[in-house]
DNA sequence: GTTGGCACTCCCATCAGACGAGTGCCAGAC
DNA sequence: GTCTGGCACTCGTCTGATGGGAGTGCCAAC
């Protein structure tokens, strides 16, 4: 049985353990929270909480430090999120709102994020895989040489570079645009690639072979889920602040130049819930002293990427909690104003 | 005077304080290296150096430590490049000639040369300043929605969305195309952007009023060096086998963050001389404790960007050097491949 | 100029002891 | 039945002393 004060004393020795780095004893909990009973009945009420594996004694005579259960029933129970203050939303806004382009978004909320938390943030680029052809521009650099503009829904645009055996005049050109935009504009990018099949055969033969290259580049490009794979990094001098370093920020800092594990600890998560992993609830046994914090984000519904902080299972919960939704929220938000 | 045994003794200090990260003494010395003479030799020359500030003394009972100075004197006279392994050469050639784009470039190299040398590596994107104008694409996304790609002559690719109060129809639009790319293409970005501050006055009555708001986010696109500023950052888990934490890598972390301090640290580097910059020779007394190893890449003479690794004094300079002028030579022919 | 010997310095690992924060338990109060 | 004050106990940490050892500087001899 947890009754209500018992989780009052766990929140408190979360708190107090989030901010001091200390096992917190029963003394000084009555002291620093007005809990309005004597350190004896904490005592008691402690020896409860450890019976039930939420908090844990480092040693025989030192206070006690939460585990991942206890931190795991602090954040299902009692965080109230905290709400962000005003400077930090008009912060977020102005910020986020000066963006340039897509990359600019991404970069700018990675930064702002880790700023707001004090964590290491990720930020996933958007997926390509969900988003739809806009527009595909081809330009002539020589008359062999062209350079091929992928535009997407997302605000996207990849550019591949071709080698063509023969020359294309500017008229072949503007027609082969034609008939590629005709073939893909608006479809979903898994399928434009398959759209784009037919297309060779459709054009004049002497155009077949130069059609033919375009169309594998592009067509390369569309199912290149590289982009998919890339994540910006921020705020990694904030792990300095990490007591132990071996078992903690050695493993981090290797995490965290692996962008496939790191988009494994983002997960998947749904677009609206913010989802807490706390150490060895995690995928990697490695970093069982490290907690995620992390949601997805994207217009409506769309699944277009995850954003979240690591750090210490020892994190500010609620608060990273709201940083990450909060930033989630805007970041969709500006995707959205920019595919209307 | 530093006669030649002398330099021997500080060379093999140098490797084997760099290989151990301890104090090395006499003996250890001469039984690791063949000097052919007895460590009371050895002693003597060891305080001439420590006399001449060369190497120093932690405390009185001992090995010797490389200053600064030391470090300087090693890299000036003695260094050998190690010549790059015809595997590692390969490894080069076929990672970086897989690049698909200039980001991909930057990012694989970032990435290799943080590998290749077990540091931090630095890779500054080609700044935008002295590369021209090649094409420029105006895409209408909707009537009144234009999304501008800048194509430079180094592969880089700009874009930005503009939004025009009155639509555009398909012929205006291919006009306008040809006027800009006219009025630009070849020539330098600084001056490109002024080429294009007669336009609006050149076009019809009617065109004028979008074409100024195409003109003004071209300009603007043509003149942020937001770019300049863009570096790539790799292999800052190998910061973890530093000693010590709080004087080397807490400060070298917080340096990482800022973009604008690492260009500083690779500094205006000339394309052929890889540059040592050797702990306080560095412009921030906060990373005394580590040193630079810097060039520039770009094709030609045309210095468009440094590369780099940073890493504690205590590192291996003969092999960071090789790797560091391998790497930017391979940037700087792919670069000139692609600009042809 | 080089070498072997030797006394000296001083860091570091080890250990014992004092200290104190924190606990568990118990008897008594509300 | 729950809470509280008291008290003995545990055990990690801090302090100071001690010994070993690596490395030095100097000197006399080659």
């Amino acid at each position: 049985m947890v009754d209500d004060r018992k989780l009052d004393v766990l929140r408190a020795i979360v708190e107090d353990y989030v901010a001091t780095e200390e096992p917190v004893g029963s003394k000084a909990l009555v002291e620093r929270h007005g809990l309005g009973v004597s350190p004896a009945t904490v005592r008691n009420d402690m020896a409860a909480l450890e019976e039930e594996g939420y908090i844990h004694q480092p040693h025989t005579s030192a206070g006690r430090v939460p585990t991942d259960k206890g931190y795991r029933l602090f954040v299902d129970k009692l965080a109230t999120l905290k709400p962000m203050s005003t400077a930090e939303r008009r912060a977020i806004s102005t910020l986020l709102d000066g963006a340039v382009d897509l990359d600019d978004v991404v970069q700018k909320s990675v930064r702002l994020l880790s700023q707001l938390t004090r964590q290491v943030a990720i930020v996933q680029y958007p997926t390509l895989s969900r988003s739809t052809v806009r527009h595909v521009e081809l330009v002539a650099l020589t008359p062999t040489r062209l350079m091929l503009i992928l535009i997407l829904s997302t605000g996207r645009v990849e550019q591949r570079l071709v080698e063509l055996e023969t020359a294309l005049a500017d008229a072949e050109l503007a027609e082969l645009r034609v008939a590629v935009n005709r073939a893909t504009a608006g479809v979903q990018i898994a399928a434009a690639a398959a759209a784009l099949g037919d297309l060779p055969d459709a054009v004049r033969p002497e155009q077949a072979d130069s059609t033919r290259s375009i169309v594998t580049v592009l067509a390369e490009a569309m199912s290149d889920h590289r982009s998919d794979e890339r994540v910006a990094v921020s705020g990694t001098a904030n792990l300095a602040r990490y007591g132990d370093f071996d078992t903690a920020v050695r493993p981090l800092l290797e995490a965290l130049e692996e962008h496939v594990v790191l988009l494994k600890l983002l997960g998947e998560s749904g677009a609206d819930a913010v989802t807490v992993r706390i150490g060895h609830e995690g995928p990697y046994s490695e970093l069982a002293a490290t907690s995620v914090v992390a949601t997805g984000y994207g217009p409506m519904d769309a699944h277009l990427g995850s954003l979240g902080v690591v750090g210490p299972t020892r994190m500010d919960y609620p608060g990273s909690m709201a940083a990450v939704r909060a930033v989630a929220r805007y970041v969709s938000r500006i995707l959205d104003e920019g595919n209307q």
